[in-house]
DNA sequence: CCCCCTCTAGAACGAACGCTCTATCCAGGA
DNA sequence: TCCTGGATAGAGCGTTCGTTCTAGAGGGGG
């Protein structure tokens, strides 16, 4: 970790070579912020996990605590995006793909022994009052994930309207289905969830 | 705010009259809590808030910010239980119950300039590594309505099965399609979700 | 060779945190 | 009349919070 830092962490990201400063900051602080929310992790604790200093944290995010957050959340953001493009696209059916995201949801929770929820839902709730930049970095995750579920609906055929308000109810569905999984600490919520999103979708053929 | 305080508690809920020490520690909790998260509000402020002192806090509540915490829950809990007990049954068909539902959430989210979310929610995210207390008493809370949907969906003449499993999905997806409309600062994700709650119950008739 | 600039390092600050503790108040029973 | 015990009151404990600040490390360009 040398003034090489910066020019490391905009190159390598899916090997397993050393990450560069910020990035390993920012994947900290989307990993507490997840498990414990925004006001239950302590900047210090970030800085620990990320096996940088307080002035690193600082240097990078001058905006402090928010700024960190809004990056945390884009960071999730971009991470579930990847996954739901690929799941998506893993099936032929609309429905069946719609389905599919809900069981591949349901296993990481599990495998996390139901403590990983959605990233930007933890990250966000309770600060509507004080940042309003973080809420709107989760809304803008929440749009764009609806989006990629609306063009896939659309590219099966789907009319525009329909897919568009299709796409709102699979992503808050599965959103909240999640939320009920990691209190029960069952997949069920999420398999129910699946099943009923598909026989929507296909209602809509 | 006497010693008759315990005895007034108990009595009186509906009414204008002055509420106990107690329940009034438990609403200011619950309020704030539901706005701001478990770990974004502290006791001294939810004492101030309901207008009592530290020693009145810890005098009904010796476990301390974790039993205030699951109290409140129950409080939110119990609250929303009510309305939706009589919203389900202010409509015939149970396909128009399920979207009233989605429309009273939406009102009373709008009304509150989308800042007052599901309390269950707010209060327990987040505590899942250290505090199964708040998590037992939010997966209470999500199964009693749950069940109560359930029922209602039962009486309208729905099978066991598919009765249990519709009440996850209406449940569930008005939970996440609520988080949405939160951040969002908009009601179409609950009204889009009421419409196709309503469908999907109406595809098992 | 030395300056410069990015990045690292962590001590220190005031404020707020959850909680403990002692003191006081006051209605009802003996 | 005094006593008892639930309820109120808030100063103060040690800790942690987010943030600021100064100091140093170290490689590339003049």
């Amino acid at each position: 970790m040398k003034a090489t830092t910066q020019t490391e962490q905009t190159a390598q990201t899916g090997t397993g070579a050393p990450l560069g400063t910020r990035e390993r900051i920012v994947r900290a602080a989307s990993r507490l912020m997840q498990r414990q929310g925004y006001e239950g992790t302590g900047i210090k604790q970030i800085s620990r996990e990320a096996e940088a200093t307080l002035g690193s944290v600082y240097h990078f995010f001058p905006g402090g605590k928010q700024e960190l957050a809004t990056e945390a959340i884009r960071h999730g953001d971009r991470e579930f995006a990847d996954t739901l493009r690929a799941v998506l696209d893993s099936e032929e059916d609309p429905a069946a793909a719609v389905a599919a995201t809900a069981r591949v949801v349901a296993e990481e929770l599990r495998a996390s022994d139901w403590v990983d929820g959605c990233p930007v839902t933890a990250t966000s709730l309770g600060t509507a009052t004080t940042a309003p930049d973080i809420q709107r970095a989760a809304a803008e995750a929440f749009a764009r994930w609806r989006g990629l579920v609306e063009d896939r609906l659309r590219r099966a055929g789907i009319g525009a309207e329909d897919a568009h308000d299709l796409a709102h109810t699979v992503i808050h569905t599965l959103e909240g289905a999640e939320l009920a999984a990691q209190v029960a600490r069952s997949d069920e919520p999420l398999l129910i969830a699946g099943r009923h999103l598909a026989r929507l979708v296909d209602s809509y053929r």
